[in-house]
DNA sequence: AAATGTTTTGACTAATCATGTCAAAAATAT
DNA sequence: ATATTTTTGACATGATTAGTCAAAACATTT
């Protein structure tokens, strides 16, 4: 239910480690890591994927996390926004049940 | 509950409109509006404002189609698409609770 | 079936946005 | 006061998006 800024911030503080030492990890800045954690900027897939090996937590709920807050990204301030969200789950339901490998 | 594109295109062909007329009332090429129709471009919003307008049809019934099908874009092929969505509703209903104007 | 009208396709361009670096400023801890 | 860490903002570069254009494919008439 978090964002994923957040939720890194928190593990990276109860780990007591500068930003320095994930970023590099991530290899990135970490100027780009501060605003990631701040909210500032959006992680990129693979930098989600990381961070959850490297903080040992499930992938997919780190995932859900960082999808979630780009959806809500792109919704923006539209006044159409739930209902937008509601008609994409019948749409994503509907392609699933019809979705060959 | 529809996408963008069929709805238009419903709706340009019961008035048997071609392409160009429509796409000149948008100032776009033709082209464009054919991708769109057929889902392989996305609209912009001002474009979709544009169309409700020509249409004669509900403005905010537009940008419901053409909102969720950026987002089901956004989601792509996520494991986590569902549950994405539902946290995205969560965090929109609380950021909307607590928004100033 | 030729001619005309419409739609689709794909190569290309321009503008916008995403991702990142870097260095300095601001904040925090020693 | 010095060190360390974090934040900020200007900038570079690459990717994506939005568009044009012309030709190919498809439909209709005549």
């Amino acid at each position: 239910m978090d964002n994923l800024g957040e939720t890194i911030r928190k593990l990276r503080e109860e780990k007591e480690l500068p930003l320095r030492t994930v970023a590099a990890y991530l290899d990135i800045d970490q100027a780009i890591l501060s605003k990631i954690e701040r909210g500032q900027r959006n992680a990129t897939r693979e930098q989600v994927v990381k961070l959850a090996m490297y903080f040992n937590i499930k992938e997919s709920d780190l995932l859900v996390s960082w999808l979630s807050d780009k959806l809500v990204y792109e919704i923006g301030d539209e006044q159409v926004a739930l209902e937008a969200l509601l008609v994409a789950e019948e749409k994503v339901k509907h392609q699933k049940s019809k979705s060959k490998k």
